[in-house]
DNA sequence: TATGGCACGC
DNA sequence: GACGTACGTGCCATAA
């Protein structure tokens, strides 16, 4: 049977309008409807490969249906300027692609849609329907199936007789009368009165239409529900008329007119090149490889063919060096708000020793270096009224970047920022080069010239298609979410944060060190003695011709170099061997000594006495942040000697507190929510001990009788889950044998099967399609999942179970810090948030905000995502990070 | 300069 | 029966 697609172009249009920012090309033109219409178009045309092809449009506001009730569609905005303007290019991009476009005076798009897909059935057609509307659906018959478009774009949810029936238990006729009962907002169609969906759906199920119902009013005598069918009967009646499409459009169609032609190649192509829709460009030479001779006549920029030989032919110009702020003015004059690459050279150093040296600029399809000498202030405020524009959309490799570099210059930055590196990592979390060299040589094979000008004129060009691709791909790959809603927006909370730095008690740890040296040397004298001579205490290949060598003491554990000297193995030789224990104190000594003490004095900003980390946020494969220079992320907590660390850290100004808001079990409750093992939900949702009622659970104890040492052993069970452990790794962890570790393992997956089962799934899944999922769709590729080797394949099933659950703890807490700074915004708080550390915020705050702002963490943490389980977060305050008290 | 061993965090 | 806890950064020694 023949194929014939019927798209709802309002709805369609509408959809792509919301879910794609705002893009335009360098005249002003906003494009980013018609740039999602057509995406959408050709993604269905590819995978569907229709005989026929047709888009509906409403034609005027008023329909036929505002006759019977004005108010109709009352409450709906006018369609937004931005894009209203672009309906029309929509039907010019059609008309170039020959595809038919239907319309009707006084008619809404539904009803022709409806009206052609009878005539289809006449016609033996099979049809497919592509809308956001639901009332669609009562169009459905055993010829005619629905698609309608999910959240964001790219997804869609299909619609037969079956699938209907699956889900709302109703026959396609019925959705008349539910839309009848429920009424629908956004076509002002009232409906009746409290009834929403759940009712309207129970009633058609027990009585199956509108009039039928009202045939049995009496059923609901006495009745709260019958009192509301009663006083709004004829409002019942009246909106299912409404929702009701009109299937007799006088309009007659015919297959000559909608069948599927070849576009028209030149006018689709001048089409998409004065609206600088450079990929959908791309994707059409794919499609149309062109004849050399008449592809000259349209030369086009940025284009994969002049990347590929790096001789523009034409409309590129040749780079340009700026020195001066007035001719950086020159270039600007006159540019519209439209789309501006950008890329900023900053001395190394962190975010407060950084300095702009230059910056390469396209704008107008000139590449510029722009040296600034020591002024760059000079040269931002000539930028500053793009950059403060919300019209204008960046290109740059470094979005975090560009706001250290304006922040400090009392710049906003409210210009939508397409950012290569974050696009790159969000496509492949693992790979390991995200620069733009890389990126361009990876997807356009397009090595650029070394010389330093010159290299940077091919990345300002090469950003421009690499920008268009990588885009297209997250949206293929539903991560623009992601992006515009968490990773973008979170460039300038993590560079304020750096910016703000955290105050370092320098004092107290140089006296530390102090302390730490002389103990560092006591140790070493007396482990010299022990030896029989001094060596290099630092290296483990001494210590271990030493230690298995010439003393002769056992050796457990050998690396691929030589003995294994790592604290488990001392840890084993110290109870036999007094003597060891020092050397254990020696390297927590030392590494306490250089790592924190040394290494921290060292980063210490001499001007202000604070410590600048940075943040990454394109480093780990799960979507954790990581931080360096100093890593601030791994500050000693678990032993007290170590923790002393935590009294140098304090806040910037006398009186005020730190306080620090840490989620309580978030990867736990995160495997809850996903695997909605009842056990494990339960005991969340009773805010038990979960460690106890694990305890419980696998030991078959009641809760009041679990003792230290089982509890002890649940937790390490827990923790092990969450990493896949193994029988062995348990064993060692608790220093019980493996066949006790093995039985521990299968308890719990006997107690806890909804946790079995969801990790089997995950492995499947991952085996399935190679990639792991968060629950906000952040992927990674598990590449070994199949492996023969069975080293590699375990490993990558560890990471198949890990990833969905650290990955998606990384996503909530994201989440919550874009939540906690959005509230610290509106209440114009001074309150800093400075550090994250996985699942803890620390801020500094002043005395006066502080209930506000721990009410403030509490709520923003607790609800920055709804989960099955119940979020929790314990916050702690103190004048020093060593000192903190719960509250 | 790159790698391995080790130790710190979550 | 293999191999043996996810994700990071930093220090030091050693090899190249």
């Amino acid at each position: 049977m023949d194929k014939l697609i019927v798209i709802d172009g309002n709805s369609l249009a509408n959809r792509a309008f919301y879910a794609i920012p705002i893009l335009s090309n360098s005249k002003g033109v906003i494009t980013n409807a018609v740039y999602g219409f057509t995406n959408m178009l050709m993604r269905i045309i590819k995978q569907e490969k229709p005989d026929y092809l047709a888009v509906a449009f409403d034609v005027s506001r008023k329909v036929f249906r505002h006759e019977k009730y004005a108010d109709y569609k009352a409450q709906r905005k006018g369609m937004p300027e931005e894009l209203r303007g672009q309906m029309d290019l929509i039907k010019d991009v059609l008309r170039a692609m020959n595809i038919a476009i239907c319309e009707k005076e006084g008619y809404e798009g539904d009803d022709v849609i409806g009206t052609m897909v009878r005539w289809a059935e006449t016609q033996n057609l099979h049809s497919i329907i592509l809308t956001g509307d639901k009332d669609s659906l009562q169009l459905i018959s055993e010829q005619t199936s629905v698609y309608l478009t999910k959240k964001g774009i790219t997804e869609l949810a299909k619609y037969d007789v079956a699938a209907l029936k699956e889900e709302y238990n109703l026959v396609p006729d019925q959705i008349r009368d539910l839309k009848g009962l429920m009424g629908d907002a956004s076509d002002n169609i009232p409906g009746v009165p409290g009834v929403g969906e759940k009712t309207a759906l129970k009633l058609l199920h027990q009585y199956g239409t509108v009039e039928e119902l009202y045939q049995h009013l009496d059923d609901f005598k006495g009745k709260k529900l019958g009192d509301k069918l009663r006083e709004n009967e004829d409002m019942a009646h009246l909106s299912k008329e409404l929702a009701t499409i009109f299937c007799q459009v006088p309009l007659e169609f015919s297959r000559e007119e909608l069948a599927l032609q070849p576009f028209n190649i030149p006018l689709l192509t001048a089409l998409y090149k004065e609206l600088e829709l450079r990929s959908l460009l791309n994707e059409l030479t794919a499609m149309y490889p062109p004849e050399p001779s008449d592809w000259t006549e349209i030369p086009v920029d940025g284009m994969l063919e002049d990347m590929d030989d790096y001789e523009p032919a034409a409309p590129i110009k040749k780079g340009m060096k700026l020195t001066s702020v007035e001719e950086l003015q020159e270039v600007m004059q006159g540019l519209p708000p439209s789309t501006i690459n950008l890329i900023m050279n900053r001395t190394p150093g962190n975010v407060v020793e950084s300095r702009v040296t230059s910056f390469g600029l396209m704008a107008f399809d000139t590449p510029y270096l722009i040296e600034c000498g020591d002024d760059f202030s000079s040269f931002a405020q000539t930028l500053k009224p793009w950059l403060e524009d919300e019209r204008v959309l960046i290109l740059t490799d470094d979005a975090k970047k560009m706001h250290a570099s304006f922040k400090p210059e009392g710049i906003k930055l409210r210009s939508l920022f397409w950012d290569s590196t974050l696009f790159a990592y969000l496509l492949n979390p693992e790979a390991k080069d995200l620069s733009l060299e890389a990126l361009l040589a990876q997807y356009f094979d397009v090595v650029l010239d070394d010389e330093p000008e010159e290299h940077l004129y091919g990345l300002l060009k090469g950003i421009t298609v690499l920008g268009d691709f990588l885009i297209e791909k997250l949206m293929k790959e539903e991560l623009l979410d992601l992006y515009s809603e968490i990773e973008l927006p979170l460039t300038e909370l993590l560079t304020m944060m750096e910016l703000e730095g955290v105050r370092i008690n320098t004092d107290y740890l140089e006296n530390l060190g102090i302390e730490l040296t002389a103990r560092i040397e006591e140790i070493s004298q007396k482990l010299y003695q022990a030896a029989g001579e001094e060596f290099n205490l630092n290296s483990s290949k001494q210590l271990g011709v030493i230690l298995f060598e010439k003393m002769g003491l056992p050796v457990i554990k050998k690396t691929k170099t030589g003995y294994s000297t790592d604290a488990e193995v001392l840890d084993t030789l110290a109870q036999e061997y007094d003597f060891v224990k020092d050397i254990l104190a020696y390297r927590q000594l030392t590494k306490l000594n250089s790592t924190y003490v040394e290494g921290i004095l060292k980063l210490v900003q001499p001007d202000t006495g604070k410590v600048h980390t940075t943040f990454n946020q394109t480093i780990t494969a799960t979507g954790r942040l990581s931080s360096t220079e100093p890593n601030l992320q791994n500050i000693p907590i678990k032993t007290e000697e170590g923790k002393r660390i935590r009294k140098a850290f304090v806040p910037s100004t006398s009186g005020n507190v730190l306080v620090a808001a840490d989620y309580s079990q978030i990867e736990l409750r995160i495997l809850a929510h996903m695997s909605k093992d009842p056990v494990l939900m339960n005991s969340f949702q009773n805010n038990e001990d979960i460690h106890r009622r694990t305890a419980s659970e696998v030991f078959g104890v009641p809760m009041e009788d679990v003792t230290k040492e089982m509890r002890r052993n649940a937790k390490a069970v827990n923790f092990g889950i969450i990493y896949g452990q193994t029988d062995f790794g348990l064993s060692k962890e608790l220093g019980i044998t493996r066949g006790e570790a093995k039985a521990y393992i299968e308890s719990y997956f006997a107690r806890y099967s909804g946790v079995k089962q969801w990790i089997e799934q995950a492995i499947a899944d991952a085996r399935a399609t190679g990639i792991s999922t968060t629950m906000m769709g952040r992927k990674r590729y598990i590449k070994d999942i199949n492996s023969k080797n069975f080293n590699l394949r375990s490993f990558a099933e560890r990471t198949a179970v890990n990833t969905p659950i650290q990955g998606s703890a990384a996503n909530i807490m994201k989440l919550a810090m874009l939540k906690v700074q959005g509230n610290l915004n509106e209440g114009g708080y001074k309150a800093k948030m400075l550090l994250q550390v996985h699942d803890e915020l620390i801020l500094e705050v002043p005395p006066r905000e502080i209930a506000d702002v721990i009410s403030i963490l509490r709520h923003s943490m607790e609800t920055a995502v709804e989960l099955d389980v119940p979020l929790k977060v314990d916050v702690n305050v103190g004048f020093d990070w060593y000192d903190m008290e719960r509250v």
